[in-house]
DNA sequence: GAATGCGAAGGCAGG
DNA sequence: CTTCGCATTC
């Protein structure tokens, strides 16, 4: 058998993976270093060496797009179609287990899944239900406790009974959100993920089933697992112990989501025996970026291990610019891609990353003045929309009548003479009877218990989605579509509102029937096609503008950077409290979360990096000093080509980022980070400066008293 | 009940 | 600087 095409394009260490025996194994994929490319090998070899059916593999990604990839080049190595071969995302999947075992999860048949934004109102549906203020009880703390805790396997009821009172109400919040979910068959990303777990370790014939079927599983980014899922890996490999896990501990960057590295640890604990394979060669960087990217990444500890290198040449360079603030480094971002595509490039070789997405904003402004097509990642996804969830709210009230989230959103939109009044007493009804809104309404009308006009409204509005829900059966899925934004009136309120903003909604409301008209329902599922494509939007949000196919500059966070590659890489603002953000610095643990972040950034460049911050920044409408990030001291500077803006006052300070680098304008001995003392709150921790010389104010963290605003000139700060 | 205007609060990363 | 809830007015 012929099999030098999975093998004569790998290096030993990649050879070594592919071709290594079943059992339990680690790869530890540098940036770079090809691991969809051994992913994707190994699958060839197991169908191909071992003659192992593809129904019997099971590959498991993070996002829909890595999936795709991953089927598409598999696909390509094998030269045949892998048809119902197992491969998605961990959430895809274990959407599928449920649907074909609700009944086994206890779950109706008609669950449907909810994303964050929809969790976030329930949660504060509970909270006004529960009576409980917002002002200190906030929705978005809640709804992190509660994924949270789901992310770890726990569920109210193993939360402890004696907890002091903040335990206390978030444990009944956390019960009063679940039962709600559960009256209205709602399941949020955390629970899809936890209830499959739960399933497979109470149902024993059905995880044998699992076991049996999937002899083969493979994990892509290993290091982004949390608790729960790497529960469930374990558990579908069962004593076969056939787990394939690539990761890069270095790439870390979902902590904050849950993301367990400690995974990778305790990968080797629970697998005696295994197998762990480095690779460390790597294709995409210059030397010169890769030393670079080393040399940060070795001031974290807790590191499993790992240098990348190069055959590859020396290149550039790394530019590090400094800028007298944000707007002169968008200038100078700008005014090198001007350069750049002089000189023959393309506009999608480029990117420009950010910490946090608001930083876009600048950059847009520039490269719209200079003509420059661009695209911005993130933000605002197609299925997150307001006018595309209200369309597709209809939709799941249609195929769900007792979603209440639906029901809540779309009653009044486009306004039809339902008010908060009557709203409330159906709410308040539903919560009487623990029934759905839609069994409440009902229940109000017939009891004739509602005001006239009310009830009028009200029962129009119901008759509206049951003939919809009859109408519109047996049509094909655009028409669907098409008969709901038609019937129910979204599209022509949206036709009747003015402004260009109106006229993108309309806009978008008919690429959702084109959606529709594309969107093949998935082979193994059982569902009707509405319940399907509403379960696929959910999953997958979709990007963040529709696709252009126009060359373009690339404009996104750090985050959604992971994976990709571009010659030319733009890493802006390294700042202290901006990257390392602000809320990681004081936590050693977070902080080299935001050390790998940067990593990530620096590994992505293929030919230059150019790395910039500014003195001076704007940030949520006010002017703050910044100082150079920590990490720019990381990076050895015989890789470095600094480049300034004349306008800055004092000479470079990012090689001592504790001192005080602004003599010139902020006051003396205050910098951020820096610890004061003040006579009458004591010890505190500086925050912010603002302003300069006499004028200039200082947010200081206080131990004892929390945060002031001081004026530096009268505050008589010590430094301590 | 709906439209408009005001003040307070929140502000990171992503599926 | 924005968004969102709330109160006021129509």
């Amino acid at each position: 058998m012929d099999v030098s095409h999975i093998f004569d394009d790998l290096n030993d260490a990649q050879r070594e993976a592919v071709a290594a025996p079943p059992g339990p194994m680690i790869v530890l994929a540098g940036a770079g270093s090809g691991k969809t490319r051994v992913l994707t090998h190994r699958i060839a070899w197991l169908v191909e060496g071992y003659q192992i059916s593809p129904l019997s593999i099971l590959a498991v990604t993070f996002t829909n797009k890595a999936a795709r990839e991953m089927r598409n080049r598999v696909e390509r190595l094998l030269g045949v179609p892998l048809g119902a071969m197992m491969m998605g995302t961990f959430h895809g999947l274990c959407h599928r287990i449920l649907r074909a075992h609700a009944d086994e999860a206890g779950l109706p048949k008609t669950f449907e899944i909810i994303d964050s934004d929809d969790q976030y109102r329930l949660i504060r549906r509970v909270l006004k239900d529960m009576d409980l203020d917002e002002a200190y009880w906030p929705p978005k703390q809640l709804q992190w406790a509660i994924n949270s805790h789901k992310e770890e396997g726990r569920r109210a009821s193993d939360l402890p009974e004696n907890g002091d009172f903040q335990h206390q109400t978030m444990k009944r919040v956390f019960e009063q959100y679940d039962k709600y979910c559960a009256r209205s068959g709602l399941v949020d990303f955390a629970e899809l993920l936890l209830r499959t777990l739960e399933l497979f370790k109470n149902n024993e014939v059905l995880r044998a089933q699992y076991q049996a079927r999937y002899q083969y599983v493979l994990v892509d980014e290993f290091q982004d697992t949390n608790s729960i899922q790497y529960q469930w890996l374990k558990l579908l490999a069962g004593e076969r112990r056939n787990l394939f896990a690539v990761g890069d501990d270095d790439q870390s960057i979902y902590g904050w989501r849950g993301a367990r590295v400690e995974n990778l640890l305790n990968f080797e604990r629970d697998y005696a025996g295994s197998k762990l394979i480095r690779l460390e060669q790597n294709y995409r960087s210059t030397s010169t970026i890769l030393k670079a990217a080393n040399a940060v990444i070795a001031h974290n500890s807790d590191r499993m291990g790992k240098e990348l290198w190069t055959e590859g040449d020396e290149g550039e360079a790394i530019v590090l610019y400094g800028a007298s603030n944000d707007l002169e480094e968008a200038r100078y971002v700008v005014e090198h891609i001007e350069n750049w595509l002089a000189a023959g490039n393309a506009r999608d070789s480029i990117a420009i990353l950010y910490r946090s997405n608001a930083q876009s904003r600048v950059f847009e402004e520039k490269l719209m003045q200079a003509g420059i097509p661009y695209r911005v990642y993130g933000g605002l996804r197609f299925f997150e929309r307001a006018e595309i969830k209200d369309a597709l709210a209809y939709m799941r009230l249609i195929s769900n009548l007792n979603s209440d989230a639906a029901f809540e959103r779309i009653i009044n939109q486009p306004t039809r003479g339902i008010g908060n009044k009557t709203l409330e007493m159906i709410r308040a009804q539903a919560r009487a009877q623990e029934q759905s809104l839609w069994l409440a309404a009902r229940t109000l009308i017939s009891a004739q218990s509602l005001p006239a006009r009310a009830a009028t409204a009200v029962s129009r509005f119901l008759d509206l989605i049951a003939t919809m829900q009859s109408e519109i059966e047996g049509l094909e899925l655009h028409e669907q579509a098409d008969a709901v934004l038609a019937r129910s009136g979204l599209l022509e309120h949206y036709k009747k509102e003015k402004g260009e903003r109106a006229e993108t909604r309309v806009e978008n409301l008919e690429e959702l029937i084109n959606a529709t008209r594309n969107y093949e329902t998935e082979d193994e599922d059982d569902l009707d096609p509405l319940s399907s494509f509403i379960a696929h939007a959910a999953l997958e949000a979709g990007e963040g503008q529709a696709a252009e196919w126009e060359e373009c500059v690339q404009l996104m966070s750090l985050h959604s950077a992971k994976g990709l590659e571009f010659p030319l890489v733009f890493l802006t603002g390294l700042e202290e409290g901006l990257f390392p953000h602000q809320r990681s610095i004081d936590e050693p643990g977070k902080l080299e979360e935001e050390r790998r972040l940067c990593y990530v950034g620096m590994t992505r460049a293929m030919q230059k990096l150019v790395i910039s911050y500014a003195e001076i920044r704007r940030l949520h409408g006010r002017e703050m000093y910044t100082q150079p990030s920590r990490f720019l001291a990381e990076i050895p500077p015989s890789l470095l080509h600094e480049e300034r803006s004349y306008r800055l006052h004092s000479a470079p300070s990012y090689r001592q980022p504790s001192a005080a680098g602004h003599s010139g304008s902020a006051p003396d001995g205050l910098s951020l980070g820096g610890r004061v003392k003040h006579q009458k709150f004591g010890l505190g921790t500086v925050v912010t400066v603002e302003g300069a010389g006499e004028h200039a104010r200082v947010l200081v963290n206080f131990e004892e008293v929390g945060s002031k605003w001081l004026v530096a000139a009268f505050a008589n700060l010590q430094s301590a």
